[in-house]
DNA sequence: CTCTTGTTCCTAGCAGCGCTAGAAAAAGGA
DNA sequence: TCCTTTTTCTAGCGCTGCTAGGAACAAGAG
């Protein structure tokens, strides 16, 4: 009983390690560095005891993608409940977001361009998920007019996300100049909130 | 002199067909599908003959980029220039450019998520992209007020890119949910053109 | 303390990747 | 026909994600 307990407990410690492991990684030089042997090594467990944990490297990148997540829901948080008027938050959380992608490229990577098979526009979805998705949509709330329904809502939040996700990755690999990245944050608020 | 001229003639010859094969084995299978060694044996030579037209794999995806480039020049353009209200046409450019996007995923992805070390917004760009670009611009032109320059056309066109990038890309891997398109691409134009 | 059983872990290797050196083949000129 | 230059291929390097099968270990029984 305490004997298996421990063992478990082990187990999830290793877990963590190796999402750990992976992120900073990641972070550090890249999701091309992450390879299996080398995120091996970094933990000091061969090979196969990271198919004992997770399926493949996929699942390894999908773990971190979504303690990502959890990180960019608290950010959002506090920029959303830092108390300014609604359009001034709306801003305060878009620098939030983008500060954020600029900040953790890869994580960001991670969380929005590389995993295709993660549940997300649904029931199932990562809760950390709904979590950030949440924090975007109650931002976006007070824009709302009266007539507008809960599903214009979750429209009009998934535009502000698009839009800025569009420019923080089309700003990334060198579509759009960099020096305009304000004038076009600017633009992208003061359009979506009327 | 004219052996030259036939020499030089099939080399151009043989990396239009190494284009077109690398094209058609990646909207069919997609990019992982696109090896070296299989581009070789579609192309009915052996790897190192890649090697001599292309610095490496990655050069060849970014031929077939500007590739994309050019046809979705011409996609746009053909929306632009149907003759509507400033508004209509860009509501038709938005769809031109969003069909784009689904109906060639792995073209798209080469040209706006894959290379990155493409020059893009300089003056070095490939002609093909500032002619994109340019369709875009024009689109959102007659939508500025008298007020604004032409760094405000070019930032609010690269929003309007971006805001279209983002939704496109959010989409295609699960992040929004597919029935609420519509009416997100209505209100990103509707917020966009005032 | 020893032996057996069951679990955990590692060594070694597969098939495939992008890419390249050096040999073989082909083509052109004398 | 021979030689030179250019073109092309064979073979292989170091790497990738992933896995089968055996070694090492820990836990319980006698």
């Amino acid at each position: 009983m305490s004997i298996q307990t421990r063992r478990e407990r082990e187990r999830a410690e290793r877990e963590r390690l190796i999402i750990r492991a992976a992120r900073e990684l990641a972070e550090s030089e890249g999701w091309d560095a992450v390879t299996t042997r080398r995120l091996a090594q970094e933990i000091e467990y061969s090979q196969p005891v990271l198919y004992s944990h997770f399926k493949g490297k996929d699942a390894i990148m999908a773990a971190v993608a979504i303690e990502g997540c959890a990180d960019l829901a608290v950010e959002l948080r506090a920029a959303r409940t830092a108390a300014a008027g609604p359009r001034r938050t709306l801003a305060d959380v878009a620098a939030a977001y983008v500060g954020f992608a600029e900040r953790r490229p890869a994580l960001y990577d991670a969380m929005f361009t590389h995993i295709v098979d993660l549940p997300f526009a649904t029931a199932e979805a990562p809760p950390a998920l709904q979590e950030a998705f949440g924090e975007l949509r109650e931002t976006v709330r007070p824009l709302m007019r009266d007539d507008e329904t809960e599903a214009d809502l979750e429209a009009l939040t998934e535009v502000f996300w698009g839009g800025m996700h569009g420019i923080v990755t089309l700003t990334r690999n060198g579509r759009f100049r960099r020096e305009h990245h304000d004038r076009r944050m600017a633009l992208l608020l003061d359009r979506l909130s009327h």
